[in-house]
DNA sequence: CCACGCTGGTCAAGCGCTTAACCACGGATC
DNA sequence: GATCCGTGGTTAAGCGCTTGACCAGCGTGG
């Protein structure tokens, strides 16, 4: 292994230069910088991220902690990391994805080694234990996502609000007036203070009510069959139904199929809008979803950049911290029978 | 911080013991571990694991490096990913998933740091050049998925060519004469060197042969909307087909939406099995697909089981390295049109 | 002409742990 | 009773890097 040392005896001067030309820490004159560099690439130096971290207690780790239990890793994790990864890298941090149990546990044990520099937080819950581990632990992190209360956590997440009022304008400017929403499961202990299902289901009810129109809620598990199971619900009781807005993307999946396999036609006989999707998702169903699309690729970037902030004592992210969904228009949608 | 140091002082002893105790490295009478046990739970003490590994010189990370800009990241490599670093804990190592590129270029970054003690390697291609950077900085690695020449490699695999011989064998056994696969875009250079479409391409072809078959083949690219048009395509050039098969779970997806666009009734005019899927994935389509379960769970662990044992200096994991994917049976299948 | 502050560099003390080398002690062995 | 050895422990030398303290040399201002 070539070491600092060996670059510092080949170019003539001491470790300590080297260091300060690989980390640009103090001027160095071009002459002895042009040395030392030539000396590294001679030599093929790569330094030691190890030695490096235990030197200056900074690892320029980031895990992205993951529930992996609680919440299957589909595409639309999978964008969220993807874009974390890439706004790390260009802060010359790494992003690793690190699986996680919900409780904190876990957590407990990858923050108490010193090996990440701070943990970006996903799948966030209204009251989330694993926030308590961090701050004690005073590791610097980002939410994707949001509690109930932000005292000055850093977070981005979702416009819920915006995300429905544009959901449901569009449906109610197709003319759409008897709509359904198949929402979580907030039976489900996993879901019950999930953030997404409870502020989307509560704007919904605000703006459906704000729209005059009645308000049917149908829960709904976050899966294919779930949604299957939730589409024969709704014919059953709410025949009049002519637009379903589904809050889970594979419930969506469902539904339309669901829908499908009753022998309803969509849009024709009645309109789907998937009210948070990414693309990859929506383009397995058939035909292809109108969905709000997921804003993974700018929460990932904002949320890493939060954290990184907080990391350099740079000044705290600028909002907007809540990005909504955009509407995507496929093949789903459609003004209501005659 | 609580270093190990602080044990020491507070158990009367040296530091060197702490290390024998909890490392397990050396004998320590049950009333001194007991000492330093009660001082390490008392004090709160969480080692350093990035100055173990500087002294170690092993940081007990393993590196799932996952080519993400070829491929996506879908419900099966989630599958391996869980499972994998389910297995790396459970001996006592980390494994992370860092996305890298497909040319090795991001790989010689992540492993000349020293950062991990090894690299589990995912889509594998036939002449994958990341194995040479890999080879090269002489860092361990296992492979989950095969090279053409395997001259010592550590690898798992699916063992494609059972798993075409149950596919086939199933649905000959049903009755079907006349199948068609739906297989990779081997005309896509990301693809042509792809070990999973090229291995089941050629066990299809000689297992239709075997069985006396015409081999009808037509390229598809992994999506579901190139799978829609491969659906559009055999009708039109093979109608006589009463069984199709997918390698690729996104493409199935695809055939069965187009097929059901098609107004073909699945599966009573033409059944349908996907060859590499996903639970998650199949249970996606409607009606429910008939596939063969690709052995994600099993290949993430073995595959780092594998690498571990190498780590270790351990005997190599023994046979067997390659796993079929078993039958699921759904809804699609079903003996041919009278 | 001397003190002064810059600039560009060196020195050396760690960061928290592992591990080879060494040592004290108390049986067994002959 | 001297020798040998196994057991349970200590000592100290790093692992490769960062960083505060220090220093030589030089142009400048008074």
């Amino acid at each position: 292994m070539v070491t600092m040392r060996d670059v510092a005896k080949r170019a003539g001067v001491s470790i300590a230069t080297v260091s300060f030309v690989l980390n640009d820490t103090k001027p160095v004159t071009p002459a002895t910088r042009q040395r030392i560099e030539q000396a590294m690439t001679e030599l093929g130096f790569r330094r030691n991220v190890v030695a490096r971290a235990l030197a200056s207690r900074r690892t320029r780790i980031i895990a992205m902690a993951y529930p992996a239990l609680d919440h299957r890793f589909g595409f639309s994790a999978a964008e969220f990391f993807t874009s974390a990864a890439d706004a790390a890298r260009k802060q010359d941090y790494h992003l690793v994805l690190w699986p996680v149990g919900n409780d904190g546990g876990e957590l407990t044990e990858l923050v108490g080694q010193s090996l990440v520099d701070g943990v970006v937080l996903m799948e966030v819950q209204l009251d989330d234990p694993r926030i308590e581990v961090l701050q004690q632990t005073g590791t610097p992190f980002a939410l994707i996502g949001r509690t109930t209360t932000l005292e000055g956590l850093s977070h981005v997440d979702i416009d819920f609000d915006t995300t429905v009022e544009d959901a449901i304008g569009y449906l109610h400017g197709l003319g759409h007036r008897r709509l359904a929403l198949i929402s979580g499961d907030l039976a489900d202990p996993r879901f019950r203070t999930y953030g997404p299902y409870v502020r989307s289901e509560a704007a919904y009810r605000r703006v459906a009510a704000g729209y005059g129109m009645e308000t049917v809620v149908l829960a709904c598990a976050d899966s294919t069959r779930a949604g299957q199971g939730a589409a024969t619900r709704l014919l059953r009781d709410h025949p009049e139904t002519t637009a379903v807005v589904v809050l889970n993307e594979y419930s969506a999946l469902g539904v339309m199929s669901g829908l499908n396999r009753l022998g309803r036609r969509v849009p024709d006989e009645i309109s789907v809008l998937s009210l948070l999707m990414s693309p990859d998702t929506g383009a397995l169903s058939n035909p292809e979803l109108t969905f709000m699309r997921t804003p993974g690729p700018e929460l990932g970037q904002l949320g890493t950049q939060a954290l990184i902030r907080q990391l350099e004592g740079a000044a705290p992210l600028p909002p907007p911290h809540l990005i909504p969904a955009r509407l995507h228009i496929g093949e789903t949608t459609a003004p209501p029978p005659e």
